[in-house]
DNA sequence: TCCATATAGTCAAGATACTTGACGACCTTT
DNA sequence: AAAGGTCGTCAAGTATCTTGACTATATGGA
């Protein structure tokens, strides 16, 4: 009846929401840290989720903010900081005077390679400790859900 | 070969990570939603993470330090806030003069009823969207792994 | 062609959610 | 009772994200 020890035994939330957000914060803390550990000290869980969303040829702006799940500010905001890092780069769209192209630089491709590395890694040891079966069911049940976010500062996101 | 197209069907990626981060802000969008839609208009995510480690009977604070992945001083800034909005309250602990101790409020308790009921809601809706059976190994897989993640403020984390 | 409207990106200001550092109060151990 | 560890707090700063307002460019009719 110690106290301390019934704290610390104490049962954890186990929904789906629960243990998805567990398990992703877990995967994003340690890749990151990974990352950092590679050389990649720009590298940041927010940044990560923008790059996510950059295909290695590039994509225009406008498509990123529609792809990410966060407002066109936070977008742009992001991608300066990674322009200033070098990471990315922001050129003009030769066919529409508005819009800008964002690609990779040789740093970010560099680290895009890096990254992939640093996956398998991770990947590797989930196996190892659920085995494959599990883990291609879990990737298998990720897949069917397929769920996406709206995007925050589209006040008409909700229109089908 | 037209480039909007292109880039709106473009291969998002897909490994482990993307799919489990994909999937948690998906859920925390969606029950934070409801949360707010059902009166509790303080409901944020980062508060739920807290939430999620407070027991219907309450908690030290120390030990919920302890489980959250974040610094004391960032729980002790969610916690002000939660205390503010009437949702949990501190007491003193009567057998340790430093320690609080903290617990629901009934408007807490009421909104912990409110998001059992939206779990369970959303919950149905994803059984649906991939089947009974996808959704019993996904929940298996991700028990199995049964991440977790080291406090942000605790330099001696690593040693185990 | 010219105007109305929509789209792409930016600038500015502010809120939220964190971080590190320093500190006072209390407990435990010797 | 003195030393050192634990618990919570205060203060200040940073990263991430939001809403609002604005400019420049494109588009689609009248």
């Amino acid at each position: 009846m110690v106290k301390e020890l019934d704290e610390r035994t104490k049962a954890l939330p186990d929904h789906i929401g629960w243990r998805l957000w567990q398990a992703s914060r877990a995967w994003q803390a340690e890749f990151a840290a990974a990352m950092r550990a590679a050389g990649h000290g720009w590298f940041t869980e927010a940044r990560a989720g923008l790059l996510g969303h950059i295909a290695r040829d590039g994509i225009r702006q406008a498509a990123l903010i529609d792809r990410s799940a966060i407002s066109k500010q936070a977008v742009q905001q992001l991608l300066d900081g990674l322009e200033a890092e070098g990471v990315v780069q922001r050129l003009p769209d030769p066919r529409d005077g508005r819009s800008k192209l964002v690609g990779y630089t040789s740093k970010g491709l560099d680290a895009l390679r890096d990254g992939d590395r640093i996956k398998l890694e991770i990947e590797r040891r989930y196996v190892g400790r659920i085995g494959h079966q599990r883990f291609a069911a879990l990737m298998d049940a990720l897949r069917a859900l397929d769920t996406h976010l709206p995007n925050a500062g589209d006040k008409d996101a909700e229109v089908p």
